[in-house]
RNA sequence: GGACAGGUGGCCGAGUGGUUAAAGGCAGCAGACUGUAAAUCUGCCCGCGCAAGCGUACGCUAGUUCGAAUCUAGCCCUGUCCA
C-alpha cells in the first residue's frame, strides 16, 4: 500500500508518489523544492553481469523514466567498475570473473532497452549512461582510503541494517562487502561533482548505500544530495518478480521473445494489476483505476491492457501487436498465432515426443513422456496420452501444446 | 597455525553399511475446478529404454567391504571458536 501522499509541489514527488514508487525519502520536502525550482539530474546504478537485465530492474528504469518525464535528468550508471570487483552479496552464486570485454558487451546490450525507455542525448534533461569503471580503475586504493576512508567511520559503517544484520546473524562479512559501501557512495559524490547530480534512487535494499553517499558527498563537497527508494517489489503471492519456469524475464528480445515476455504479464495475478499498471504503463490514473476496478473475469481485459502497454514500452509496439494478435488467435480462436515457437518438420510426420522436446516444452524424452502420460500434451487442442504417437500432416500448420497454456506450430518444411 | 562443526538432488533438509535414485518441505511441470488469475485437491519431478533394465549421482581422490551417501586416509571448500 502506498502512503497517503504529503502534498507534493513539484510535478516529480507527485508523479513518482501517486504511481506508487516511493518507499523512503531522505529528505522529501528538500527535494520537492529542488524539483520544483531546477532540472535534478538523478541516477540509478545497475549491474553489468549479464548482457540483459530482467523484470526485477524494470522499476529502477521506469522511474528513471518518470524522472524523465517530470522534465528532470537521468542518469544511467553503470556498474562496469564495480562489477569487476564481484558484488559478494550474491553468494549463491559461484562469481566467475567477467573479462573487461564481456562487461563492455554487457553494457552494450543492456544499453539498447534503455534506449527505448529514454531519450537520448545532450540537452539539459536528455539521459546519460556512464560507467563507473571510468573513474574507479583510476583510482588508487591507498589515494581512496586517504579520499573516503577519513569520513567514514567504522562505528557508523556497524550501524548499518545490511551490516548489523549480518553480525548478528553471526553471518560472514567479507572486508570486500565492506568497502563495497565505500565504493558506492563514491559512486555518487563523484556524479554530484562532475555531472550536477543531486539525487540518487534505488530499490528499497539500496537505501544504506545510498545514504552512504549522501552522507560523503556531503562532507566532501558540503553538497546537498537526495536519496529515494522504490519498495521491494514482489508479486501478490509474495516471490521476487520476474521468474518463471524458463527463468528470469529478461528485457531484451535475444533473450526473452516478445510471445513470452507478453505472456509474463498476461498471467499475472489479479492483485498485481493495478500495481503493475501504475508502475510499468505510461497509462493515466483514471484510466488504470477503472481497469483497476474489473472484477471477476473481466479483470482479463486489464491484463492484456497492462500486457500490452509493458511491451510496447520494452519491446516496441510492433512486437507488442503481434504477440495480442497470436494471444487471440491461439487462445480464444483455437487457431495459431504467428508469434508461437514453431518447429520445421522435414519429411511431414514427427513423433510427439520430438515434436514437444523440438518446441522447448520437454528438456529430455523423459520429461516428454511424462508430460504425455499425465494428459498434459495436445495435438490440435486435444489431449494426446499415447507416448508413441506420430504427427502426420500435409501442408497444413498443426498445433501442439504443453497444458493450457504453452502452445506451439509444426511446420512443414 | 590449532580445536570443533559441516559439505546430500534447482533450493532447504532427513538419512550414519544393504530394504536409498536417496524421507519431508519449497520451487517447478501437468490434470481437475476456473477467467491464460488465486486458492484447493491429484499426479509427475536425474538420463536412456516400450519394458525388464542400464547408466550416472550424496565436495574431490584413493582405500576397507560381497556391498558405501553412510567406515578409513589424504586433499579441497565453508562456518564457529582459539592463536
Amino acid at each position: 500500500m502506498t502512503q497517503n501522499a504529503p502534498p507534493y509541489t513539484s510535478s516529480l514527488l507527485r508523479l513518482l508518489s501517486e504511481r506508487g514508487y516511493v518507499h523512503q525519502v531522505t529528505d522529501a520536502h528538500g527535494l520537492d523544492a529542488l524539483a520544483a525550482k531546477q532540472i535534478v539530474p538523478g541516477y540509478i546504478g545497475f549491474d553489468a553481469t549479464a548482457p540483459s537485465l530482467h523484470v526485477g530492474s524494470l522499476v529502477q528504469i521506469m522511474m528513471l523514466r518518470r524522472l524523465q518525464q517530470a522534465g528532470h535528468k537521468p542518469i544511467v550508471l553503470m556498474g562496469g567498475g564495480t562489477t569487476k570487483v564481484g558484488d559478494p552479496s550474491g553468494k549463491d552464486e559461484s562469481r566467475k570473473m567477467l573479462t573487461s570485454a564481456d562487461i563492455a558487451a554487457n553494457i552494450a546490450s543492456i544499453r539498447t532497452v534503455f534506449e527505448k525507455l529514454l531519450t537520448f542525448g545532450d540537452g539539459p534533461t536528455d539521459a546519460v549512461m556512464v560507467d563507473n569503471d571510468t573513474w574507479l580503475s583510476a583510482l588508487g586504493y591507498v589515494e581512496l582510503l586517504r579520499t573516503v576512508g577519513p569520513h567514514f567511520t567504522i562505528n557508523r559503517m556497524m550501524t548499518f541494517d545490511s551490516v548489523k544484520l549480518r553480525l548478528e546473524r553471526e553471518q560472514p562479512l567479507t572486508f570486500l562487502e565492506f568497502n563495497y559501501m565505500i565504493l558506492q557512495a563514491y559512486d555518487f559524490r563523484e556524479l554530484a561533482l562532475t555531472a550536477g547530480c543531486r539525487l540518487q534512487m534505488g530499490g528499497s535494499d539500496q537505501w544504506g548505500n545510498i545514504v552512504n553517499g549522501i552522507e560523503l558527498t556531503r562532507r566532501m563537497e558540503s553538497v546537498e544530495v537526495y536519496g529515494l527508494t522504490t519498495p521491494l517489489l514482489t508479486t501478490a503471492d509474495g516471490a521476487k518478480m520476474g521468474k518463471t519456469a524458463a527463468g528470469a524475464v529478461w528485457l531484451n528480445e535475444d533473450a526473452l521473445p516478445a510471445w513470452d515476455f507478453w505472456q509474463y504479464w498476461r498471467n499475472v495475478d489479479d492483485r498485481d494489476v493495478g500495481r503493475f499498471l501504475r508502475l510499468f504503463t505510461d497509462l493515466p490514473l483514471d484510466e488504470i483505476a477503472r481497469l483497476e476496478a474489473l472484477g471477476g473475469s473481466e479483470i482479463n481485459a486489464a491484463k492484456v491492457v497492462l500486457a500490452n502497454e509493458v511491451t510496447k514500452l520494452v519491446r516496441g509496439a510492433e512486437a507488442a501487436a503481434a504477440a495480442e494478435a497470436t494471444a487471440a488467435a491461439t487462445f480464444a480462436g483455437g487457431g495459431v498465432g504467428a508469434d508461437l515457437p514453431s518447429l520445421a518438420c522435414p519429411d511431414g510426420s514427427i513423433a510427439l515426443i520430438d515434436a514437444l522436446i523440438g518446441l522447448g516444452f520437454a528438456a529430455s524424452r523423459g520429461e516428454a513422456k511424462r508430460l504425455i502420460a499425465g494428459g498434459g500434451a495436445r495435438v490440435e487442442g486435444h489431449s494426446v496420452t499415447d507416448e508413441a504417437h506420430v504427427i502426420a500432416f500435409q501442408g497444413a500448420e498443426i498445433r501442439v501444446s504443453s497444458g493450457k497454456k504453452k502452445h506451439g506450430v509444426l511446420r512443414p518444411a
